[in-house]
DNA sequence: TTAAAAATTTAGATTAGTCTAAATATTGTT
DNA sequence: AACAATATTTAGACTAATCTAAATTTTTAA
């Protein structure tokens, strides 16, 4: 069985690698961790051992089909558990990725799928982010960046990149919540700031910053 | 904030508590968690540096009332894990504790009274062992070993003190549910085995070795 | 009340995961 | 192509939790 910190590693090398297509760096995943690269050093060498990444000293890692299979269990535990305190136990959005981040180690193996079958085989987690099936399939979301839309362009909010509690508190209070239909009406020259008009109605103006991590998904 | 191995060290030693009315023996801490009496020493000096003990070396422990607390706040909530996974996720009772064993520890402080809240604030979990509410306290059982009762007794099954799933799956076997009115019939002189009869009905033998872990309400 | 047995603690070692500082390899730039 | 900057790895050290073997204390019982 693997250890709770080798299961994060494999978690967090697989975001960096759904991003990047070529392998991982070790500055990447000790960046995202906040771990000193010696340490991630230290513990690629020991997931290569296992058959979980291939590694070339130097030349940065990518998951085997073993680790992949790993990594994504994890993340169908993260997400169902979120679903589960959001659903069932009434939090809210922006309460449940830490308290996910210790539920999605618990091993017990009949437990995922029962859980995941209580809360009705759920397709999407609280922040939008699609849920693998017990073989680890999941639909690639055709998303894009509302700081990558032009202006005119009108989409739907479906996911947030960034599942930090200050972050998402700020999206509630500006009325930015998954499903929320949004026009791009203007990029302002000066600082890059998005003006918006949601639900065809109300406008808004939102940071660069915060336009990275809104996910959109076109109208049609 | 305390490590999943000092949690288990303060639930094994409240356990212990319970039985023997005086200090707890390293002896004992060491069987019961499969550990060296070696290892055990170093964790009490560690826990008793945290005021979680008091410690007089070679004169055995005891909690302090922080240790207490700390103790019935991770029995709390394993227990409530138990009501949780047989009640919502429909598994059996004899596949919850070990399960249990892991959600335990997870720290976040607002999921226990949630979940508390979600399942009804039940008061016993599937084993029939009482559940302290949010302040720690519970009610003692009145409960009375099986095999302390005399020949012509009777009472309900309301509890186990082994939750082992072979145990519990034996019982099942037999017919052994909590809330079944048991009949001791006759006691034999040559092994101590029991026979009873159980809802008015079905006779039935058991060694003594079970009997010593079944806990009876008499009926009032 | 003293010697043997049992319980407990200490000493010294090991493993996982982390760190800092130093060494080495790769990449980018003149 | 050579040097500087950047990225990565190695070396050596630390903490938490464990172990074995040896030393010490307490208990039992002759
Ligand atoms: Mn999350
Ligand atoms: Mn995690
Ligand atoms: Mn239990
Ligand atoms: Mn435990």
């Amino acid at each position: 069985m693997n250890s709770f910190t080798e299961e994060n590693y494999l978690k967090t090398i697989f975001h960096l690698s759904v991003k990047a297509d070529g392998p991982v760096a070790t500055n990447s995943i000790s960046e995202l961790m906040g771990n000193k690269a010696a340490s991630v050093t230290d513990m690629l060498k020991k997931l290569a051992e296992k058959d979980l990444i291939h590694y070339v000293k130097y030349q940065g890692v990518s998951l085997t089909n073993k680790g992949k299979e790993t990594a994504i269990a994890i993340i169908r535990k993260h997400r169902l558990w979120e679903v589960f305190l959001v659903e069932k136990l009434g939090f809210k959005w922006d309460e449940v990725h830490d308290i996910a981040e210790e539920l999605e180690h618990i091993k017990a193996p009949e437990l995922v799928d029962r859980l995941d079958a209580f809360l009705g085989h759920p397709s999407h987690d609280p922040h939008g982010d699609p849920i693998p099936n017990s073989h680890g399939e999941f639909q690639k979301n055709e998303w894009i960046l509302l700081a990558k839309m032009n202006p005119g362009q009108t989409g739907i909010l479906s996911g947030v990149s960034e599942h930090s509690t200050v972050f998402l508190q700020y999206l509630e209070q500006q009325g930015l919540l998954l499903g929320t239909r949004i026009k791009l009406e203007e990029i302002m020259a000066f600082d890059g700031s998005l003006k918006l008009v949601i639900n065809q109605s109300q406008s808004l103006s939102i940071s660069r910053e915060a336009a990275k991590n809104l996910l959109m998904l076109h109208e049609n």
